[in-house]
Parts: C-alpha cells; sequence; structure tokens
RNA sequence: GGGUUGGUAGCUCAACGGUAGAGCAGCGGCCUUUUAAGCCGUUGGUUCUCGGUUCGAAUCCGAGCCAGCCCA
C-alpha cells in the first residue's frame, strides 16, 4: 500500500492510518488507501466508461421525491401504471438473478425499484450489473404493488448518475462508531435515519424561532462577529488577526452589546440568532462555537420577557413536535424523563426556592453554619468563597439538576448578575430570571441596565483596572439614553437537546468540534 | 486537567497468553414479485502507534494518539 510508505520514506514518524483517505500531516502525501473494496469500485467505474457511460452525468431532473412517489401511490392520487422519474442513491440490492430489487432513497424518503433483464433488455441490464451500492442513479418507470405490498417503481430505463468509490457503512446496524458518526457526518446522515430527522427538526426549531420573533414585531439583525473588544459576558475569547489593519480581532462571546446600541438608535424590539464563540472546555453540554439568540424589547422588563420565552418555547414545541410533553430516552428505549412544558410555567424567587431545598432557615443562619450545610448536602466549595457563591453553588449542584418541568427562578442575588438592573422590593437582588428546564439553565433574562454610570462602574469592575478591556463606547452609547428594556438570551443548541431529546450537545451539531487528527 | 471505558476486515462485533474469526458488504455461481431475500463457494487484517515482558502478545505491562462517559 503506497500510503503507508509515505512518512517512512522520508524518515518521519508516520502517520496513523485513517479509515478513510485523508492528508498525512508529516508529508503532506495524500493518502489513498486503497483497499480491494475501492479497486472493485474502480473497475466498475472504468467499465461504465468503457461502455460509453458517464459515471458522473452532468443533469439528470426528476419528476419528484422518491419518498412523494411513494406517498402519492399510497393515497391513491397515483394508480398502477402511473409513469415516474426518480433520482437517488442506491442504499440496497436484492438479486434475484434475472430480476433484482434495490431501494433507492433522496431527501424524501426511499422507494423499491424492480428491474427486470426482459424489461430494460439485456445490454441495459449487464450495464446496471456495473452499479453498486451507494451509487445515485436516475430511473423512468411505472408504479406498481409487488405481492408483498411493496410499493415500487418497474424500471424501463436508468442512467448512472454519480460513482461512489467508497462503500457505504453496513445496511443493518448502520454506521455506530461516535467518532466516526461525528468525524464524518455525511456517513452518519447516509445511514442513520433517525439522525437525519433530528437535524430537519433542528432546522424547523431555528425556523420557527425567527417566524414567531418576526411575527411579534422583532426585526432580525446581523452584528460583527470580529470584535475589538468582547463584551457582554465573562469568557475566553478566541483571537483571530486581521492583516491590513494590522490588528488583532477577538471573536464574539456575546450579542449583547451591539444589539443594546441598536435599542439606544431607535430599533425597539430586535434579535440575532447566531454564532458565538468561546475558548474554553469541549463536554457533553459545550462545545466552542455555539448558536445562541438574544432578543432585547425597548419599554419590556424581566416580567415581559418571561412571558416571551415561555410563549416561544411552547410555539416551537407545538409547531416542531406537536406536543407539549417530551420525554426522553435512553438507548433501550425507555424513558427515563418526561418534560411538561404546559402553560403556565412555574415562578419563583431564587431565595425562596433555596429556602425550600436548604431550610426556611437557610439565610438568617451565620455564613459558616451556611459553608457547613452546603458541604454537607453535598456542595463543593472553593477556599476564598463568598456568601453569595456558598448559596450559588448549592443552587446548581443540588437545585438546579432537578428543575426538570419549566421554572423560572427569579429575583438572584445581584452580585451575580451586574448587567441587570435592581429589584425596588428588594434591592439585595435584580431583577433577573433564570429559566430552568430538564435540569439546565435554558434562558436567563434581565431588566436591562441603562444607567449609564452604574454600567461603567460595573463593567469597570469586571474588567478588574484593565481600561482596554472596556468598551468604551458601549458606555458612550448607553449616555445617549437606551430604554428601558428586557432582555433575554436563550441556548439554541440547549434548546435543542431538550426538545429533540438529546443528551450530548454533539447530537444537536452536524460538525461538532473534535481535536483535528 | 483528573478518573474511567474503549480502539480488531469497508460496517457491526467475537476471540482475553497458544494458528485472528463470524454476520453483513465485496467477488464467483443458482434463482423473474424480493425486502436484514435465500442457497453454494470465496477474497479480505502492520488487531490505533511505539516500546517492554514472554518460547510465544490482539490479549499482560509502560508511554503516546484518538474517542465516549464521569468529575473539575
Amino acid at each position: 500500500m503506497q500510503s503507508r510508505l509515505c512518512c517512512r520514506r522520508s524518515g518521519e514518524r508516520p502517520c496513523r492510518l485513517a479509515p478513510q483517505g485523508v492528508s498525512c500531516g508529516a508529508c503532506q502525501m495524500v493518502m489513498e488507501d486503497s483497499n480491494a473494496l475501492i479497486e472493485q469500485r474502480k473497475t466498475n467505474l472504468a467499465a461504465l466508461r468503457e461502455r460509453g457511460v458517464d459515471p458522473f452525468r452532468n443533469k439528470f431532473t426528476p419528476g419528484e421525491g422518491c419518498g412523494e412517489a411513494r406517498v402519492k401511490y399510497q393515497a391513491g392520487t397515483y394508480a398502477e401504471g402511473q409513469p415516474v422519474a426518480l433520482a437517488g442513491r442506491i442504499t440496497a440490492h436484492r438479486d434475484m438473478g434475472k430480476s433484482q430489487f434495490l431501494d433507492l432513497k433522496d431527501q424524501s424518503g426511499r422507494i423499491q425499484l424492480y428491474v427486470q433483464q426482459k424489461a430494460i433488455g439485456d445490454e441495459a441490464f449487464e450495464l446496471f450489473k456495473q452499479l453498486d451500492l451507494a451509487d445515485f442513479i436516475g430511473v423512468r418507470g411505472t408504479m406498481f404493488k409487488t405481492r408483498a405490498g411493496e410499493i415500487s417503481v418497474k424500471v424501463e430505463e436508468f442512467v448512472p448518475l454519480a460513482k461512489a468509490l467508497r462503500p457505504p457503512p453496513a445496511k443493518w446496524h448502520g454506521l455506530e462508531d461516535t467518532e466516526t458518526r461525528y468525524r464524518q457526518r455525511y456517513l452518519d446522515l447516509m445511514s442513520n435515519d433517525a439522525v437525519k430527522e433530528t437535524f430537519v427538526k433542528r432546522s424547523a426549531i431555528i425556523r420557527e424561532i425567527r417566524n414567531f420573533l418576526q411575527e411579534r414585531g422583532y426585526l432580525e439583525v446581523e452584528t460583527p462577529m470580529m470584535q475589538a473588544i468582547p463584551g457582554g459576558a465573562a469568557a475566553r475569547p478566541f483571537v483571530t488577526h486581521h492583516n491590513s489593519l494590522g490588528c488583532d480581532f477577538y471573536l464574539r462571546i456575546a450579542l449583547e452589546l451591539p444589539l443594546k446600541r441598536l435599542l439606544v438608535g431607535g430599533f425597539d424590539k430586535v434579535f440575532e440568532l447566531g454564532r458565538n464563540f468561546r475558548n474554553e472546555g469541549l463536554s457533553r453540554r459545550h462545545n466552542p462555537e455555539f448558536t445562541m439568540l438574544e432578543a432585547y424589547q425597548a419599554f419590556g422588563d424581566y416580567e415581559s420577557m418571561m412571558e416571551l420565552v415561555e410563549s416561544l418555547v411552547c410555539h416551537v414545541a407545538e409547531t416542531v413536535l406537536g406536543t407539549l410533553v417530551i420525554e426522553h430516552r435512553d438507548h433501550e428505549g425507555e424513558v427515563i424523563r418526561t418534560i411538561n412544558l404546559t402553560r403556565p410555567w412555574k415562578r419563583i424567587r431564587y431565595k425562596d426556592l433555596v429556602r425550600e431545598r436548604a431550610g426556611g432557615d437557610w439565610f438568617d443562619v451565620s455564613l459558616e453554619e451556611r459553608k457547613r450545610r452546603a458541604v454537607e448536602l453535598g456542595a463543593e466549595l472553593g477556599d476564598a468563597f463568598e456568601d453569595f457563591e456558598v448559596t450559588q453553588a448549592l443552587f446548581e449542584k443540588l437545585i438546579e439538576p432537578t428543575l426538570i418541568d419549566p421554572v423560572f427562578v427569579t429575583h438572584a442575588a445581584k452580585e451575580l448578575i451586574p448587567l441587570a438592573k435592581l429589584s425596588p422590593d428588594d434591592p439585595s437582588t435584580v431583577e433577573v430570571f433564570e429559566c430552568c428546564i430538564n435540569g439546565q439553565e435554558i434562558s436567563p433574562g434581565y431588566t436591562e441596565q441603562n444607567d449609564p454610570i452604574e454600567q461603567r462602574e460595573r463593567l469597570e469592575h469586571q474588567a478588574g483596572g484593565e481600561q482596554q478591556k472596556l468598551d468604551e463606547d458601549f458606555l458612550v452609547a448607553l449616555e445617549h439614553g437606551m430604554p428601558p428594556a428586557g432582555g433575554i438570551g436563550i441556548g439554541i443548541d440547549r434548546l435543542c437537546m431538550l426538545l429533540l431529546g438529546q443528551e450530548s450537545i454533539r447530537d444537536v451539531l452536524l460538525f461538532p468540534q473534535l481535536r483535528p487528527k
């Protein structure tokens, strides 16, 4: 095998053999792994060419989708003998000698093809034998139903459209190796229909979010992903470099600051649905780039935003899933969790929830006692934990994971959230909520800080004296006057996990980030 | 970053110190309504990499790479 010699020849450490051909990092040679299966397909490709048939045809226009034709026959729209023209990938082959059965698949679904030597002629039948599993073909024929009741197309004519030089994953088990599924998602989509369905639904979720917000008068905007000062959250950014400007930019970590400038400018309802980038670890719940929705409403507050989140999520669940009751299942298909999104969603103050779970006198005892109890209850406390952090540690570790049905936890301690406005009826808290569902934070919302002097103090405190981290232009914008406003953020990937019953963020991202090979 | 489980044929998996196997896919036969089609035959492996222990390593040990899960 030539590829296996590529690096050894140059004296470098040989690269790991990839399951599929990839370029070798050490010597930059493309490894063309040639196994017998690929060779066989290349032989079949050459055989097509010898017959004067183009294995990679430019165009074939199907009359409809494979699944559509099937559904039309089933519904009685098409009768036996209806002529159809279909195109798709061959996903199965059942050889009966002088007659053959194939499964043809496109995005709309699957249909069975029936190919008879007598019907297509000897020459075409020989050509047919040069086809391989996973090739694309176009066919013309007529609809009928087999003895076994399978809706099928009796092929009268077929044309190769594109040759697959590599074999597809096995038909019965599909592709199960998680690493290959993520690295070569096209193989996963090809062989696992449920995966395909998940991403069709993810697309529908995003479409319905847009519909809902636009229906309510929100303007969709796009703000810079490359920022000189990354703001709006506390997270490590990615750095990139602009050559002709000769300066570094940061990939945005939040959408907040540009959107608030738009409130100053006079757009009263705005939203952005797009990618954020955080230079942090990867996990079941974290991908370095993730999709975020942020929406701001002038003359709204945390209460109007709670209504927005509740309506939005219910609208999406009802239109995309057709239900407000979501079941999460394990690998055996057993229901492990049921989430009921039926309105109204519970609302409870942070302090009340903590008292409910950790004792009515939680906030009355000494700090030392609180720490002792927190540890006793299973929270892990770092060394220099301040008082509000002790309660928060307890909240995150013990309370949040138990919040399965939606709960708005409101009025968090003011130290926790420096960008929200104080609550008039309890100035130790701020007007905020955290919407928890499925044991995770799904959506935070605030009555946004619009006092430029307060805002400056808090951002300066957050910047920790590093003046270059202060977004001066944003503060100038606030000084021009920002209307009172409510704002929300919704982590779209986590919303998809919730709605689509996935336990890992990698299963709702088409191309999750993995370490490069 | 720490713990833990795993990496064997194109795919899904066996073999757990003694000749690397099966099913599917592939290839060669038979079969004109099959459908995980069937039947007969057959090809296919640097067992992730490097090193060690051993008469002998896919298997035991060490290091590394990649991934999953748990934790931080």
